[in-house]
DNA sequence: CAGTGAGCGAGCTTCCGCTTGACTT
């Protein structure tokens, strides 16, 4: 008997719906998209009204293949690809290289994977949208020929292989822009006064307060040298202590909504410190299922690439159940609703949430690495506390005033507290903040002080003063830039973890402590780029360009000439750029520190065929090279070698970025030792044999000739970071 | 995850956004 077809994207997904549907459906997956523009050359005739040439995507022959046997003897053929633009694109291209034209299509489209949903959908086919279709071809065509007509101009100007994208050089421009701030930045000097108070009775407890103003002058007052914070100090000293004032307000604090990709990325790099890509790994497993005892392996998670908080009806409300006879009725009001935040969201797909918050993270535990349990805790608690009470406290502001110092002056002093009255959702999940410091000042319970009350300094040393800088803003973090590129719509929540990986391949940034920092090459090509493609590098290019593809999508304009008025201008400038000049090598050179045996100039690290080598900065005249080896201050482990242990930068191999290895230095030498090894050597010498001992983990050390493990926190010295002038072999 | 070592002058590189592959005996 023959079955109706269904093709969904993912795999998991297939099985998911086909459980949902019974035994009269085949379900295919995709696998995302079947057709694209070849990798070769840029695939669009932009001459002929920018005619794509689409080949099939390598992989996904056999899937087609596979489509187009079922579809045959299907009576229907439903496609349930994404309900999205990309999505709309993937069943048009099954269509097209599946040679479905004639075929008893239907177009189905849910939002979430629930059985109501299911059916719903399939009660409301129709036909696939060409203005979506439409602003997907626009939306590639023109990745493509930023990309395919930029890059080359890189090559011709810069330096070959570089990149350049509508994406990819916008994320390089937001992390130069912000290397340039700190480097422009000058720190001012402020110092904060702070007393510690007690109640005029009864010595029982003190509580802190900090100056904030001098009366008489508007605004905060600022201290900026040690000369006028002494005299301050004296004032305090010698002053009377009134309470002016006693505010306290109920605060409310709402949960965080339910995590969509690019904030489970931010609080998973908080919380574990994970990268991007790992979080996106660990999820993936995840979703696509464990086996839990026996039988069918249980997708945990839902689909983990989205940009939307909205939550199934019948996931609010298992999560009211579950919080009701949990922790009471009290902890519950009514169901929450999340609206998604960013305005380029497509919607597809609900909250990542976990498919059941009956299977909480102790009863999966048995099942799960511990990576992978961490990660749905994390989900599991954010979306129980997603639909829990606010927490409620009492925060108390107290204003004083001190008088009858030395200059006769009245200081304003404040201090707060807070007390939590009701936990509400917080008892399960609470959000962490960027800054890790705990705002313990603020959740301090404070002493009741009636207005008018006086208080008294409890000694001369209890008025102290600090001396402080004002703070360059931060270098980006992977979680930080993911932040701030979603902000702006840019990328995907497909490409978040790619966009970084990018950018760091291709040497235009590398990881200091965890934070980007760009090369030389990187700020050389975002100059470069900025100089002659103003356009391509504002960070609105994106959210202009998707302004237009709605427009498209909803029928108002059409996708050829939307192309054509980005191409014309792009045409000039690319033009202007081709006849304008190359950028000297010499200014991607990164500084060594080190100077040349020679001629005693400066020594630059150059990238070449073979990787980074050091040469002098005086060539052509003084042609010095020397190999980049940076000494780790470990000794080869090999008996009666006696050799250094050396970094060295590596070789990129096929795609993959170079990685440094440790070599030693009798390599090639008398007597040849050949030993190398890719993990961090350690100086210290295990404890108990006497060997190598290299890096495990963070905080982890390893004995690569015997057994011991240990922590390398407990070890005498730890090897020192690589000099900073030479972190760019690092990456 | 892996687990590396040569010392050029040729032909190749590149985008963004969907999604997970896994030759036969």
């Amino acid at each position: 008997m023959s079955k109706q077809l269904v093709i969904v994207e993912s795999p998991a997904k297939a099985r998911t719906v086909g459980r949902f549907l019974g035994d009269d459906f085949e379900v295919k997956a995709s696998m995302g998209h079947v057709r694209d523009l070849p990798k070769r050359d840029i695939g669009v005739d932009i001459g002929n009204d920018f005619e794509p040439t689409y080949v099939d995507v390598d992989g996904r022959v056999t899937v087609l293949r596979e489509i187009k046997r079922a579809a045959k003897t299907a009576t229907h053929v439903y496609l349930a690809t994404d309900p999205d633009r990309e999505g709309e694109a993937i069943s048009w291209h099954i269509v097209e290289a599946a040679g479905l034209q004639n075929a008893p299509l239907r177009r189905v489209v849910f939002h979430e994977i629930t059985q109501n949903a299911i059916k719903e959908a399939f009660r409301h086919p129709r036909e696939i949208d060409m203005r979506l279709v439409n602003a997907q071809q626009a939306r590639r065509i023109l990745d493509r020929i930023v990309g395919y007509e930029l890059s080359p101009v890189l090559w011709k100007k810069v330096r070959k292989s570089l990149s350049a994208g509508r994406v990819q050089s916008v994320a390089l421009r937001l992390i130069v822009d912000r290397e340039r701030e700190i480097e422009a930045f000058k720190p001012e000097e402020y110092w904060v006064v702070t007393v510690t108070l007690s109640k005029e009775s009864g010595n029982d407890r003190s509580f802190r307060a900090t100056l904030t103003s001098l009366t008489g002058h508007a605004g905060k007052l600022k201290i900026g040298g040690e000369a006028q914070a002494s005299e301050i100090l004296a004032d305090l000293r010698a002053s009377r202590y009134r309470v002016a004032s006693v505010v306290t307000k109920e605060s409310r604090t709402r949960p965080s909504p339910p995590f969509i990709t690019s904030t489970l990325q931010q609080e998973v790099a908080r919380r574990l410190r994970y990268g991007a890509q790992r979080t996106m790994r660990i999820a993936q497993a995840l979703y696509e299922g464990v086996q839990l005892g026996g039988g069918d392996p249980v997708g945990l998670i839902t689909y983990m690439r989205t940009d939307s908080t909205n939550l199934s009806a019948q996931a609010v409300h298992e999560a009211a159940d579950y919080i009701k006879s949990k922790f009471g009725a009290e902890y519950y009001e009514k169901a929450r609703l999340y609206r998604t935040k960013s305005k380029v969201a497509q919607e597809a797909h609900e909250a990542i949430r976990p498919t059941s918050v009956l299977r909480t993270p102790e009863s999966v535990a048995p099942y799960l690495s511990q990576d992978q349990l961490k990660v749905y805790e994390l989900i599991w608690k954010r979306m129980v506390a997603c639909q829990m009470k606010d927490s409620l406290a009492d925060a108390t502001t107290v204003d004083l005033e001190a008088s009858g110092g030395p200059s006769g002056k009245t200081y304003g002093l404040r201090a707060t507290g807070s007390v939590l009255k009701f936990p509400g959702f917080r008892i399960v999940y609470m959000e962490s903040r960027e800054d890790e410091e705990p705002a313990d000042e603020d959740s301090r319970e404070l002493v009741p002080l009636r207005q008018g009350e006086a208080v008294r300094l409890l000694s001369a040393d209890d008025a102290r003063g600090e001396q402080k800088f004002t703070q360059p803003p931060p270098r980006f973090s992977e979680a930080m830039l993911i932040r701030t590129l979603e902000e702006n719509g840019i990328g995907r929540p497909s490409t978040f973890a790619t966009i970084v990986q990018t950018i760091e391949q291709r040497d235009y940034v590398v990881r200091e402590s965890g934070k980007f920092k760009p090369t030389k090459l990187g700020m050389v090509v975002c100059d470069y780029l900025k100089k002659w493609f103003p356009e391509i590098m504002d960070i609105r290019f994106t959210s202009s360009m998707e302004e237009s593809l709605d427009a498209i999508a909803r029928g108002e304009s059409e996708w050829v000439p939307a192309l054509k008025v980005f191409h014309d201008p792009f045409l000039e400038d690319l033009k202007k750029a081709l006849a304008g000049e190359r950028v000297p090598t010499s200014e991607l050179d990164e500084k060594s520190g080190e100077t040349c045996e020679k001629c005693e100039r400066p020594m630059v690290i150059k990238s070449g065929r073979f990787g980074k080598f050091l040469s002098c900065s005086g060539f052509p005249e003084c042609r010095q090279t020397r190999p980049l080896r940076i000494p780790t201050g470990a000794k080869c482990p090999v008996s009666g070698c006696g050799g250094d242990l050396l970094q060295q930068p590596g070789r990129a191999r096929q795609g993959r970025p170079a990685r440094p290895f440790y070599g030693c230095s009798n390599w090639k030498s008398h007597p040849q030792c050949k030993f190398t090894t890719s993990r961090k050597p350690v100086k210290d010498p295990c404890p108990n044999c006497g060997k190598l001992l290299v890096e495990r983990g963070r905080d982890g050390v390893q004995c690569l000739s015997c057994e011991y493990t240990g922590k390398r926190s407990e070890l005498s010295a730890a090897v020192e970071e690589p000099e900073e002038a030479l972190a760019g072999a690092d990456s």
